[in-house]
RNA sequence: GGGGGUGUAGUUCAGUUGGUUAGAACGUCUGCCUGUCACGCAGAAGGUCGCGAGUUCGAGUCCCGUCACUCCCGCCA
């Protein structure tokens, strides 16, 4: 093979670019053989490029070297010259009728189909990747990718932003996630972490006088992953000085808006709002599904004198009854209605009840339980109506809300009310500073320690009782039931940080250690700012319609943190060890 | 850390009550075919039934353990 494989013959066009307009030109392509129909004296290959597919047309009637067509095979590269010429007698599909062809490159049989033949399972497609990232599905989910990005670059670009890059190398802050630690060689026994988010950088930017500051981050947690969660992610890390909320929340709708716009042709309306509090009455999650309404209703106030002993006791130890109605559900089988009940278990509650709605009563299930004037009750205020299924949950707040939002999610998705082509965006509001951390016994930040509480709710860290109580400048984007951005009006006042650091419980000793640099930063004039960090991923995610998140980065790992491609983590020379001063304990 | 699912040919899957030589489709290979477009036709090769141990005259199938992938709970400031 000449090993100056192209010489003078450059690529002119590519692959999915060739159009009517060209019927009669000359082009020459650069592709690989995505599949092959071998009609003898007439074979047909159709080749790929990144750009997309054309069929190449051989005719050993008028193709010298023939045998070199009959040696191709799937996924061989080519160089190929021809003339465009339409394919058939109607329609606007063209084709190459080729008159040289150059073999670039070989390859054996494959273990993973590159074109639309079975697909193999992911943890093959995986140890494969780069096949599998030939697929025309995930390249154009990776170039819609791109498209993102440059997006975001674009229009945060036009508004003034500069993107400014923050150390991977960082000091590890054992507050939230587990952190990825990278051993150091020159401070023997000492450790960076990699960034669980680029959070104190970003402040520090804003004391810098960057008043508009972005980056496209790749963040790092060592926690267990799920379908959306990958050890490594990537972040639109934004933060600005001298705003509001008001002022992050219209930037960020503007974006998306752009984004959808200029990506989708989706034109994105004005996005709603919605507090923590009502999010978790009307739908049990702080992440609701908006494509569909359903919310959840509470029936402890009209069952408060029930005699039905498991809503009773549920009430009686404090929790609630709610329920969520499905509409024109009545006629649902038993084996229907036991699926429901599974995925209450599964999450964690103990049962799930039901009863039909029919000529103004209630029937089956537990109806029976009921007296008439809870049924009557219960229809009034769940708003329910003939032909329709109610389910229950009792227990206490937290799994009732957990339950109930599972099953309406669940019946959403049955009843097809979760539109792929839908976006229904929210803010999600007035989150709680502070959450009690039942198994250590001690306060804990829901968001981060550097969060504004709201003015008005400064008067409630004089009282534990109402630590609960205290609201934080806390927002977070929701699409479709995916949280998407999280974001805060930091605190910049040093007094009042004081009083966090205090309901936290931290001693100054510990503070000076993690945090004393951080501290020292926000005494020297510290503007008033606040930030968000859309998940980018997660964007890709719903713009993309995919399923996973490892769909939509190029080289992802397993739900247990490998690179089945690599083979990361992987064991390293004990040499390497030994100069890190690192010893491996044998017994895991 | 806990619960569910999957693992049989290169790939996707079937495999009955434990019983002869483990099947199909796609892919691969050989031959034929000048308008295919999931080309077609004829033929062939291809198996550590994830791995280990056990029960049995006999295990893809049953028991135990283990590994990998996956979904969920916990966890993810």
């Amino acid at each position: 093979m000449n090993l100056d494989f192209l010489g003078d013959n450059k690529r002119s066009h590519y692959c999915g670019n060739l159009d009517a307009s060209l019927v009669g030109r000359q082009v020459s392509l650069c592709g690989w053989v995505h599949r092959r129909r071998d009609l003898g004296k007439l074979i047909f290959v159709q080749l790929r490029d990144v750009s997309g597919i054309v069929q190449v047309v051989f005719d050993s009637g008028a193709f010298d070297d023939f045998a070199k067509v009959e040696a191709l095979r799937a996924e061989y590269v080519l160089w190929v010259k021809g003339v465009v010429q339409k394919k058939g007698d109607s329609g606007q599909e063209v084709e190459v009728l080729a008159s040289d062809i150059l073999l670039l490159n070989n390859a054996p049989e494959l273990p993973v189909q590159v074109n639309e033949g079975t697909m193999a399972d992911e943890d093959i497609r995986l140890k494969y990747r780069y096949l599998d990232l030939r697929r025309p599905a995930l390249q154009n989910i990776i170039k819609t990718r791109s498209k993102i990005i440059s997006g975001i670059r674009r229009f945060l670009d036009g508004e003034g932003f500069f993107e400014i890059e923050t150390p991977i190398l960082m000091k590890s802050t054992p507050e939230g996630a587990r952190d990825y630690l990278v051993p150091s060689r020159l401070q023997n026994g000492k450790f960076f972490a990699l960034p669980q988010s680029p959070q104190i950088y970003k402040q520090l930017l804003m004391i810098s006088g960057f008043d508009k500051y972005y980056q496209i981050a790749k963040c790092f947690r060592d926690e267990d992953l799920r379908a959306d969660r990958q050890p490594e992610f990537t972040q639109l890390d934004m933060e600005m000085s001298f705003v509001t909320q008001e002022d992050i929340f219209a930037i960020n709708q503007r974006l998306f808006q752009y984004l959808f716009k200029e990506i989708l042709g989706v034109d994105l309306s004005e996005f709603p709002r919605l507090t923590y509090n009502q999010a978790m009455e009307d739908y049990g999650s702080d992440k609701p599904d908006l494509r569909f309404g359903m919310k959840l209703k509470n029936l402890s106030e009209v069952l408060q004198d029930t005699e039905f002993k498991v809503f009773a006791s549920a009430l009686a130890d404090g929790g609630s009854v709610r329920c969520v109605v499905a509409p024109g559900c009545g006629s649902f089988s038993r084996k229907q209605i036991d699926e429901f009940v599974a995925v209450a278990k599964h999450l964690g509650g103990k049962g799930l009840a039901h009863t039909k709605v029919e000529g103004g009563k209630l029937e089956g299930g537990v109806a029976k339980f009921l007296s008439d004037a809870e049924q009557k009750a219960i229809i009034k205020t769940s708003g329910a109506k003939d032909g329709d299924l109610i389910f229950y949950a009792s227990d206490s707040n937290s799994v009732v809300y957990k339950v109930l939002d599972g099953v309406r999610r669940a019946l959403g998705k049955q009843l097809g009310l979760c539109d792929d082509e839908q976006f229904a965006f929210a803010w999600i509001t007035d989150f709680p500073l502070f959450e009690y951390d039942q198994e250590n016994g001690r306060w804990v930040a829901c968001h981060h320690m550097f969060t504004n509480p709201k003015e008005e709710h400064l008067k409630y860290f004089e009282n534990e009782a109402d630590y609960g109580k205290i609201q934080g400048m806390l927002y977070d984007l929701v699409c479709n039931g995916m949280e998407i951005s999280s974001g805060s009006i930091r605190c910049h006042r040093a007094d009042i940080q004081k009083k966090i650091f205090d309901l936290l419980g931290f001693e100054q000793e510990e503070l000076d250690e993690k945090f004393g640099f951080f501290l020292e930063a926000l005494k020297y004039g510290t503007p008033p700012h606040g930030g968000i960090a859309p998940g980018i991923d997660r964007l890709v995610m719903i713009m993309t319609k995919a399923a996973s998140i490892r769909d939509v980065i190029a080289f992802p790992k397993t739900l247990k943190a490998v690179d089945l491609m690599s083979q990361s983590p992987s064991q390293v020379d004990i040499s390497q060890l030994e100069e890190l001063g690192i010893e491996i304990k044998k017994n895991k």
